[in-house]
DNA sequence: TATTAAAATGATACTAACTATCATTAATAT
DNA sequence: ATATTAATGATAGTTAGTATCATTTTAATA
């Protein structure tokens, strides 16, 4: 279908404003552009990248302000989940894409998403052996990617 | 010895300011004070909370931008390491320490160290698969510490 | 030990990434 | 249609960290 997700977006913008009115929020126009950009981005964006591709593929300035509410309110409600790879600034990605971890270029800043069952399991039994509550965990791996070799 | 390193902290501080002239910095007072409370603290300090042990600790105030520098210049010689939990505020630990990762507790911010080899291995593993030169990795675990839960 | 060149310090100004405020506008329920 | 309440967007504020720069300190060499 096009996009990463293999999934309708119609549907899933559908579905996405159902989850919005049954806890009682608003939608609006802008919520709608933040989450097409986020749908068909291939990358992670960071708020002022959402808020110019907004701007070039809408023409409106709906201000960084609202970007960054809209992100907040999107991650308080568990729909998008941020990405922090260290350099100050965070990007956001839908919470639809399954659980992935991240490989970093300290070059060229290139993001790989991957999975990896083993870590994966590692990580429940890590968190059993300190009486941890489970509730995420992020890994990221740093180092020259093919090209910055 | 009393420390969490195990090791005489003036054997240590003799041998890093050794690496500071060997290349061709100078040492100070300031770089002592800063290094001695990273040394025999057990926590991952912030730049603030180090000026603040200084303060108490040596009774003088060495400015929040010497901190700021010392911790960026102790990086890029790879003598400390940061720590990122994701709440926009650097931490740093002495690279003396043995390679470890953390879990973090979302309710009282308690941060505790582990190592587990499966994980270390794995993730050579998933840079090889990439083809990334692999540098560095961080793995953080999130959820409730025993306490909290 | 005195001299000197270069690095370090520390006060402060600045920057960048958010976050709060608030008057206005828009969305949903009745 | 109206009322209620959330959302918007311009802008001011905050916070963590960085840059600047006059002064001080370090350490190499005379």
């Amino acid at each position: 279908m096009g996009n990463k997700y293999e999934i309708d977006f119609d549907a899933f913008l559908k579905n996405f404003k159902k989850q919005i009115s049954n806890k009682g929020y608003k939608n609006s126009i802008q919520k709608d552009y933040i989450l097409k950009i986020l749908f068909f981005m291939e990358e992670h964006l960071t708020a002022e990248q959402i808020n110019a591709k907004v701007k070039i593929e809408y023409n409106v300035d709906i201000g960084i302000a609202t970007v960054y509410r809209t992100m907040k309110f999107f991650e308080e409600l568990g729909l998008v989940e941020l990405l922090d790879i260290g350099d100050g600034v965070k990007r956001y990605e839908l919470s639809i894409a399954l659980h992935h971890d991240h490989l970093v270029c300290t070059s060229c800043g290139k993001i790989i998403e991957f999975t990896d069952d083993f870590i994966e399991e590692q990580q429940i039994n890590v968190a059993k052996k300190y009486n941890f509550n489970l509730k995420d965990h992020i890994m990221t791996i740093y180092g020259l990617c093919e090209d910055c070799q």
